[in-house]
DNA sequence: ACGAGATTTCAAAAACTTCTGAAAATAACG
DNA sequence: CGTTATTTTCAGAAGTTTTTGAAATCTCGT
């Protein structure tokens, strides 16, 4: 009856230990925009040492064969988990990148690709609309205005339009500038083959 | 009846690029995780100049006061706007924190502290339940378990598993530390006092 | 201490996301 | 080819998150 306790670390432990990392990668995931179900599979295939099929998938997480199917190939497009194919075998196998800086570069290329690229495209977008140096109709405003002593409002918009526009130029130039520079330095991490993480983790260090 | 296109950069111009602006700052909230109602709160606040109350945003936003309400109080919580009181009026208002830096490293600060903590410490326990080292109670575990012939099932596992539990603390181990690593580089960035943003920008740029 | 105005709370509704399971498509083998 | 094993797709179900709105609570000014 009783479970023999002699045993080192028993599979029973080991199982407790995966499941666990399981759910906790899981819950990680969830909060940054992974579905928990994508997460947990990625944990699994990525505490175990050997290639799991689907049905493997299926049973340990108790998952359909649909869900199964689509978190595995949306784990594929986002480059963390592989197919393998074994020979004499028609079913396919899943193996997890097992070497986390290259799975973290995966996933900040792809977060930069999905993500951050688009909403700064959008963001360009928003700032030609009040350009002035793109006002090649209607007409070119003046970078500054006049003189800039402002009469602070009552309410939100108090005064008689003294530079909105520019105002709003200024800020959303500020936190172009800063998703900029964040895409530069992902691109950088991305890039540089191998080493290039490490790197980042050197100069931390570095970085008194 | 028509509208002035004389002026330069006309009010409607402004207001049509304030509200893509919003959209667009709504929708990668939403795919970090943040509610679109909260993104978009945010994204007005930062993009206007004064300070507004919470009938300016359910009016500007078309949401319900109960939302508005409780998305205010959780950008207050993250520390990335703060109210404003005036005298001689009984409402609150509400300013977004304009230095983007700042913004950065508040939000850094809080999901730290939010969500990768929590994590970290989920992941510790795991380690445990596994460590060699810490096997006080059953019996201490030589890191080689002796032999280790096992019936192996039918399909995950292909060899007599020769080190499961091993493997399995290697595997998790390099993950720990990758996360740990992340973590003392954000609180280092979030830790030194203004500057340290500036500088991790001026370090990406001397890492040809 | 009262009352008017402002804010917060929270249960229920709406909107959205994820999951299932069976049917359709695909690929492998003989 | 036809048969069979396997994977993919997708409409609807289940589950989760977000939003609403009205009631409760709070806050001030008098």
């Amino acid at each position: 009856m009783a479970r023999r306790s002699q045993r080192p670390i028993s599979d029973g432990a080991l199982r407790l230990a995966q499941d666990r990392f399981i759910a906790a990668w899981g819950q990680m995931g969830s909060t940054w925009g992974i579905s928990r179900t994508m997460a947990e599979i990625h944990a699994l295939l990525f505490i175990t040492a050997g290639p799991l099929n689907t049905d493997d998938v299926m049973l340990r997480l108790s998952v359909s064969r649909g869900n199964a199917s689509m978190s595995l190939r949306a784990l594929v497009d986002w480059g963390v988990i592989s197919r393998i194919h074994r020979r004499g075998d028609r079913k396919e196998y899943f193996q997890a990148e097992e070497d986390v800086w290259t799975m973290l570069r995966q996933i900040i290329r792809e977060r930069l690709r999905r993500e951050v690229h688009p909403v700064l495209a959008l963001l360009f977008e928003v700032r030609d609309l009040t350009d002035p140096a793109a006002a090649a109709h209607d007409k070119p405003v003046p970078l500054d205005p006049p003189a800039a002593g402002e009469p602070l409002p009552s309410t939100p918009e108090p005064a008689p339009l003294p530079n909105l526009v520019a105002e709003h130029n200024r800020r959303l130039d500020s936190l172009l500038e800063l998703i900029q520079m964040l895409d530069r330095l992902g691109e950088r991490f991305v890039g540089s083959e191998g080493r290039g993480l490490k790197l980042a983790a050197t100069l931390l260090s570095k970085v008194s």
